[in-house]
RNA sequence: GGGCCCGUGGUCUAGCUGGUUAUGACAUCGCCCUUACACGGCGGGGAUCACGCGUUCGAAUCGCGUCGGGCCCA
């Protein structure tokens, strides 16, 4: 290329990239035996369009997948989508005007499938844009019998081992969804509701409860009340009347009550929340189910049966308050569960459901054998951990999802788990290749299907190869995802990997923080601080995206999109393609023997080699990107280029091939250290320079040169030539009429001398200069209040009076002035002497600086 | 109610295994169109590192407390 455009061209540039790199450079090499680098990657949910904090997590990825490939890492970087799920089987009844009941299931598994397949196409377009180096050959898909085989492959072994079961048991159920839910996928809100206070009956006298949630009366199963309770002693062990619905429930002595809310005594009902079913299992109550899977009132509830949850509140309230039950009433702001897909406040039902045993001391174990980026995340994992109350419910009752590969026998009811040789099946539409231990081969098909973290929980294990590979490539070495699913995809992780294999899935967790709009809030299109990355591509292109990415602060804090950080990413590129544009006529690379400044700028960079290697290993790219930007803008442009100008414009010579050289080092050495972060203008200046892609190109190794002290002194005389000339304000390249440099380094003067635009004499030793006192400045500040109406004439007779006379008195502590025939004493500080500096007889300013003065004609 | 994180110039942010003139960006002020770059150069101003107490010769950095913000959970 002979021609450099003035301007960066982004477009233009990253355009061309994207379409002519070769993706098998990125390819893992299964044969290889550099060692492993496997990224866990996450899978996204594809629905909707790839965002900004899609794009920050990729970033993060691709930054390490990188520098450990050029590290001489064999890097596999795959590529997951996590389908099922919710989200799409909505989206899929919305766009097609049904209900999932009202067309066949396979039917309306393709709908979403088709809806999946549009999705992950628009997400290839974003992430080939973001110039990710993502390898292609090991993408994998959940939905598809390839990966599903794994996951039902992994439900097969659990279940075999004993850690997966079928039970009745509490669940949370979202009635909008019809689908049990994991603790996970509950999330709490704070919301007004009504406490109401209600009359019970009992032998004893009346007792006095109450409650937020008096529709659930007819699930009453029990009273209790704290043991220490003096109010209540006479109640503990006998029986109570349940009002309106009329049976009786015992009441309960629990150190859990608490007596300061309500009354002190409360109704325990299956469910209202997981206190109640704590409360069931442990005092072994019987089980009134009053509400259905469609958050309708059950027979239990007798005339109520039918109302849906809102219905029976209003008029079990109505009917409690006719016949003077409720007696009191007041409004409580309560947290409620609610379903994090739909926001519907959730309910607690027994149902018969898969669980898969949770062991949270052997989860946080792991995870202690785990390096946490950065380390106190690790906390909320195991804070998680200790919070879990119950296993994980992993049956959901919906259709978009991996089936449960399991039949029952319609005459004997005995569950029939299929074969790992059998899979991938959906028992719904395969029937077993075997006969029941009974002799029927009538089999019901299992409805249920998995929920989805079931298939992202093995991504680990999947992308090392498992189950087939018999080189399990088990650990990968590195997790990268965001604290928001810390306590899901992460724990279950950790679980499965545990669980199947023995070992923990990663070496490492890199830990995101959340992309936030401009205004510090989550991004959502209701705020209108929404960003799209496409927007930032066609005004700025990916390049400062990436670079957004890495400076907007350490891992795992949450970062703001911030159009002046892209701003400033996109002037920076500029600068060095101006560097870029401004080189590549001038240098060469060839055999040459660096001077002094040459020497300080190969020291300088081989600081930046090793405090960039340092600061990736310790995946800190915002310290990486700033201490490259800093040398390039500074160390190199400001400093090194306009130091070695002349040099370079001048006729052919050893010092302007050292000057050639060590520019094409520096100029080629930082293309590789950004790459990358940018690979898009890295390449561009790197191909350019040398045929070759950067993106093959080892990393830089620090080549041992020291900071020439000599060349950091010539630099920091130039820029006090600069200063110099600034202050007195003349044009930067204005020559002077002389200077002389005395150091003990024995100074270089080519540089210098082209810099300053002046003749440079270097010399050793001291300079050879005097003050000479040549005016008397009088300080008003100080005369004034104390000489009052004496002060102009004081002012005046100073200004007559010899100079080198006034500092030999000042130098005494007073000076002496007469007015009018009076002596008058004035103190030192009421005059300010102006000295000149001579050397040898000429005038001249000096400039002190750390190992060198310089002396300036005037 | 509990846990975790955060509170640094106007804004965002680094540093936080204790000792630096406290980092960088944007903004701001002055000078400069010096043949790579005005998306530039040179120079300047601007922070009692939320507040209080403590540990220490020394604290933005450690401890306790207060206030404020965020996230997760009960």
């Amino acid at each position: 290329m002979s021609e450099v455009s003035k301007e960066y061209d982004f477009n233009c540039v990253e355009e061309k990239w994207v379409e002519s790199w070769d993706p098998s450079v990125y390819h893992f090499d299964w044969q290889s035996d550099k060692p492993q680098y496997i990224i866990d990657t996450p899978p996204p949910y594809p629905t909707g369009n790839f965002h900004i904090g899609n794009a920050l997590n990729w970033c993060y990825i691709d930054y390490v997948a990188r520098y450990k490939r050029m590290r001489g890492y064999n890097v596999m970087f795959p590529q997951g989508w996590d389908c099922h799920g919710l989200p799409t089987e909505v989206k899929v009844e919305e766009l097609n005007h049904i209900t999932k009941n009202q067309v066949p299931r396979e039917e309306f598994r393709r709908l979403c499938e088709k809806l999946t397949e549009e999705a992950i196409e628009r997400f290839h377009q974003s992430m080939g844009r973001l110039g990710l180096s993502i390898d292609w050959s090991n993408e994998y898909v959940t939905m598809r019998p390839e990966y599903y085989v794994k996951t039902q492959t992994s439900f097969v072994r659990m279940h075999e081992m004993g850690l997966i079961y079928r039970e009745d048991h509490p669940v949370n159920w979202c009635p909008r969804c019809g689908t049990a839910i994991a603790f996970a996928e509950v999330e709490y809100d704070s919301r007004t509701t009504t406490l109401n206070y209600m009359r019970f009956v009992s032998a004893e006298g009346e007792m006095q409860i109450a409650t937020s949630r008096p529709e659930l009366l007819p699930a009453c199963v029990a009273v209790a009340v704290h043991p220490d309770d003096q109010r209540y002693q006479k109640f503990i062990g006998k029986k109570v009347r349940v009002p309106l619905f009329d049976y009786e429930v015992p009441v309960l002595a629990d150190p859990v009550v608490d007596t300061a809310f309500g009354t002190g005594i409360v109704m325990i009902c299956t469910f209202g929340d997981k206190q109640d079913v704590r409360w069931w299992m442990e005092h072994h109550l019987p089980l009134r189910q009053a509400i259905d899977r469609e958050g309708r009132l059950t027979a239990v509830a007798g005339p109520y049966a039918g109302c849906s949850v809102g219905e029976a509140k209003e008029r079990i309230i109505r009917d409690m308050q006719k016949e003077e039950i409720i007696f009191k009433q007041e409004p409580l702001e309560q947290n409620v569960g609610l379903c994090w897909r739909c926001k519907t406040a959730i309910e607690i039902l027994s149902e018969r459901q898969w669980f898969v045993r949770i062991n949270p001391e052997e989860i946080k174990r792991t995870a202690e054998e785990i390096e946490w980026v950065p380390p106190h995340m690790q906390v909320r994992l195991k804070n998680w951990a200790d919070s879990v109350e119950w296993d994980w419910c992993i049956s959901r009752q919906r259709i978009f999802a991996t089936p449960i590969p399991v039949w029952y026998c319609r005459s004997c009811g005995e569950v029939l788990v299929a074969k790992e040789e059998w899979l991938p099946l959906d028992p719904n539409q395969t029937r077993p290749p075997t006969k029941c231990k009974c002799g029927s081969d009538d089999f019901i098909p299992e409805k249920d299907v998995l929920d989805t973290w079931m298939d992202s929980s093995i991504s680990a294990l999947a992308v090392a190869g498992w189950p087939d590979r018999k080189d399990l490539r088990m650990p990968t070495q590195l997790r990268p995802q965001g604290h928001d699913i810390i306590r899901t995809w992460a724990f279950y992780t950790i679980l499965r990997t545990k669980s199947l294999e023995g070992v923990k899935p990663w070496d490492t967790i890199l830990i995101n923080g959340m992309a936030l709009g401009e205004d510090g809030h989550k991004m959502s299109k209701s705020l209108n601080n929404f960003i799209r990355p496409e927007e930032v591509f066609a005004t700025n292109g990916a390049d400062a995206l990436r670079q957004w990415g890495a400076m907007g602060g350490s891992p795992g804090n949450d970062i703001m999109f911030q159009w002046k950080e892209i701003t400033a990413a996109s002037r920076f590129q500029q600068k060095l393609w101006s560097i870029f544009r401004f080189s590549l006529p001038l240098i060469a690379n060839v055999e040459a023997n660096p001077g002094q400044v040459d020497r300080w700028l190969l020291g300088e960079l081989d600081r930046l080699v090793i405090r960039a290697t340092k600061a990736m290993e310790a995946f800190q790219f915002d310290e990486t990107m700033k201490a490259i930007r800093g040398f390039a803008w500074e160390t190199l442009a400001d400093n090194y280029i306009e130091l070695v100008k002349a040099r370079l414009y001048g006729p052919d010579s050893p010092e302007k091939r050292a000057a050639q050289s060590t520019l094409y080092r520096a100029i080629e050495t930082v293309a590789r250290l950004m790459s990358p972060f940018t690979p898009f203008i890295s390449e561009e200046i790197f191909h350019t320079l040398t045929g070759e892609s950067v993106h093959v190109q080892s990393w830089p190794e620090p080549g041992g040169a020291e900071v020439d002290p000599a060349g950091l002194a010539i630099k920091e005389i130039a820029a006090a030539i600069r200063r110099y000339k600034a202050e007195k304000g003349m044009a930067l390249n204005a020559p002077l009429p002389g200077i002389v440099v005395y150091s003990e380094l024995g100074l270089e003067t080519f540089d210098l001398s082209g810099v300053a635009n002046s003749t440079v004499e270097s010399r050793a030793g001291k300079p050879d200069i005097e003050m000479k006192p040549v005016a008397v400045r009088p300080q008003i500040k100080i005369i004034g209040p104390r000489f009052k109406d004496k002060s102009g004439r004081i002012i005046k007779a100073l200004g007559s009076m010899d100079p080198a006379w006034a500092a030999e008195q000042k130098a005494s502590g007073s000076i002496r002035v007469d007015v009018d025939g009076v002596s008058i004493d004035l103190p030192a500080e009421a005059v300010e002497i102006e000295m000149e500096t001579l050397s040898a007889g000429l005038a001249v300013d000096v400039l002190r600086l750390e190992g060198a003065s310089v002396l300036v004609r005037r």
